[in-house]
DNA sequence: CGAATTTGACCAGCGC
DNA sequence: GCGCTGGTCAAATTCG
């Protein structure tokens, strides 16, 4: 920042202890969709000002000379920061300053001359400055408006861009059907079947692999056993793999009728549609894909801005925890739905998947979320719909998915192969890698201190941490795992404070019951390019990242991942999201979400289980 | 009193 | 065919 421009803010909070920093900091804090911007004050003086004399807070009183320095500057601002406006500079704090200073000023020029022609003087200088204000305040009131239009255009253009994805994965999605139609190319990672085959009910003898396989004919070269079997005979190891054979063992979970069919069995559904659309079929394979979510929390339940309904909550095999089964209740019919359960292992760690998208605009707070999931269940099928070629090869998909692949890994053998991508790896993960970590991202509304919010904030973060795609399910998954949180600083923007302790930022003692987590999505991208084939132990870049967080800038993030798109066009989904993220990271979110059911990680349980 | 949650019942898929 | 399990429904209950 330009030394006269500390300077004078220097002055302002002389002059106002109590109301100037806090002010240019929180005003605009009113609009959530503000970014944060490191103030920049624009000074037109050319002469250094010298602080030092007539800033004595004593009096509150500045000679002509300073008063006309923050008039300038104060101008400036209006006429050439827009940028400091979303910084939360405040005009008004300038303004509110001339208009004490200037009542003072007068004040002491009466005290100090009593002459009428210095009176006079005064006064017109007065009725000038007042005239001044009134014209700064119309056009700071203009300003204010220009950064609320921009905010609105922002948060259009976001619901936009994720809107224009997902109907562009749509039609990839589309083009490679038409394509594999021809070519009848198996394909194991994904359940899509060609429009008009109808699913297991059809061919009611067919077991679940054969039931992923189109046209009802197993893959070429790869061995078909069930799910079960292969959880008999590979053990994934993996918490994720354990995790998430809770959906994929050997059951199929979640319907996929549309709301407006929800109460029709399956068959009777697709008895009423034999020639389902391409279309439906692809919402149907949409809806499958799953994103798996792992974040440590104490909250019964994160938020992700969406509201949600409980309808029921079950016991689920192998963990003692129940499965709390959540409906989007945005919108009527609108088919999302999402299971939180604990992790059996780690009980602080939340396990929260979600299927589908959603048939309704989102407010920014849940942006992040449904973008992050669509984006991960696009890239799955997305990775799906090539992984032709990786069905032969399946090595090839992992590298297809990512840009680099030195940290994806696939159980080849496995007939239904698992890639995990790990990217702990990044020297920049695992930086959050504690038990308990809370972070406390303050916003409009909710007070800093808040204990009242029992669901764990959650941000887009999708691309960071570990996450992992299972296609072996009868619905391909894809788990981010966030419990090796992810370093979020290097997207944290300026307002936003987290209980991670940076460099030169001293740790906030204050304890929310929220677990929010910053928005990092795209980092992954970053990390891969950067360091593409670091391969370090997650124990060591765990304890090293714990202790340096990361510099790097959001200008960096976005260059890389720009080369790692390069590299990679079946990126294109998560990058966009990526992006979309960087973009549009600072929403805040909205209260809790849902009911804030607090009750969900209580004891009652299906009488059955 | 309406909304949200709880919870027992029901259904479907799958393995044996 | 039967039992197990996951998922959902809907009446009962609780909550604000």
């Amino acid at each position: 920042m330009d030394k006269r421009c500390e300077l004078a803010l220097h002055s302002l909070s002389n002059l106002f202890p109590d109301n100037t920093s806090s002010s240019s900091s929180t005003r605009l804090n009113q609009n959530p969709n503000m970014f944060h911007f490191p103030v920049s004050l624009p000074c037109s003086r050319d002469e250094p000002h010298d602080s030092g004399t007539g800033t004595s807070s004593d009096e509150n009183r500045l000679p002509v000379d300073e008063l006309d320095f923050f008039s300038a500057a104060t101008v400036n601002v209006k006429k050439e920061s827009f940028h400091a406006d979303c910084a939360r500079l405040d005009v008004n704090t300038g303004l509110n300053l001339l208009t004490a200073n200037a009542g003072s000023d007068q004040s002491t020029v009466d005290d100090g001359v009593s002459s009428d022609v210095d009176d006079k003087r005064v006064k017109d200088e007065v009725a000038q400055l007042q005239v001044e204000l009134k014209r700064m305040n119309a056009e700071n009131q203009k300003l204010k408006d220009m950064v609320n239009d921009v905010s609105n255009n922002y948060s259009a253009l976001q619901m936009h861009l994720v809107t224009l994805m997902q109907q562009h994965q749509r039609h990839e999605i589309n083009e490679v059907k038409k394509q594999e139609a021809s070519l009848i190319v198996p394909r194991q990672f994904m359940d899509l079947r060609p429009s008009g085959i109808a699913e297991t009910d059809q061919e009611p003898s067919h077991s679940s692999s054969e039931e992923r396989t189109p046209s009802g004919s197993p893959p070429n070269n790869v061995q078909v056993t069930s799910p079960k079997d292969y959880l008999k005979t590979k053990n994934p190891v993996s918490q994720l793999d354990q995790e998430s054979s809770s959906f994929r063992d050997g059951k199929r979970i979640g319907r996929e009728e549309s709301p407006e069919s929800e109460n029709l069995g399956r068959n009777k559904l697709q008895k009423m549609n034999p020639s389902k659309p391409i279309d439906q079929a692809t919402e149907a394979t949409m809806r499958k894909a799953r994103v798996s979510v792992r974040a440590r929390s104490e909250a019964p339940m994160i938020s992700d801005g969406c509201q949600w309904r409980k309808y029921g909550q079950k016991m689920a095999k192998g963990n003692p925890c129940p499965r709390a089964y959540y409906r989007c209740t945005m919108a009527v019919g609108c088919p999302v739905r999402k299971q939180v359960q604990r992790c059996a292992e780690d009980r602080t760690i939340l396990i929260t998947t979600y299927e589908g998208n959603h048939n309704h605009p989102l407010p920014p707070a849940a942006m992040a979320m449904a973008s992050t999931t669509a984006s991960a269940a696009t890239m799955l099928l997305s990775g799906s719909m090539h992984s032709g070629d990786g069905m032969m090869n399946p090595n090839l998909f992992p590298r297809a998915m990512l840009p680099c692949s030195s940290m994806a890994t696939i159980s080849a053998s496995a007939p239904f192969p698992t890639v995990t991508l790990d990217l702990t790896h990044s020297p920049n993960a695992l930086q959050f890698q504690r038990p308990n970590t809370q972070f406390h991202v303050p916003f409009p509304g909710q007070p800093q201190n808040s204990t009242s919010t029992s669901a764990t904030q959650f941000p887009q973060v999708f691309g960071q941490a570990l996450y992992k795609i299972s296609a072996s399910a009868p619905f391909p998954t894809v788990t981010l795992d966030l419990t090796h949180s992810p370093n979020a600083r290097q997207f944290q923007r300026p307002n936003t404070q987290f209980h991670v302790p940076f460099p030169g930022q001293p740790q906030n003692s204050t304890s929310t019951s929220a677990t929010q987590f910053p928005q990092v999505f795209g980092q992954a991208l970053y990390n891969q390019s950067k360091f593409s084939g670091l391969q370090l132990s997650r124990d060591i870049v765990s304890s090293s990242q714990q202790q340096q967080p990361q510099q790097s800038t959001l200008a960096d993030t976005v260059s890389a991942a720009t080369a790692a798109i390069a590299n990679d066009p079946s990126f294109t989904a998560a990058l966009a999201a990526a992006i979309t993220s960087i973009i549009g990271g600072a929403h805040p979110n909205s209260s809790s979400n849902t009911s804030n059911n607090n009750n969900n990680n209580g004891n009652t349980t299906n009488s059955r289980q």
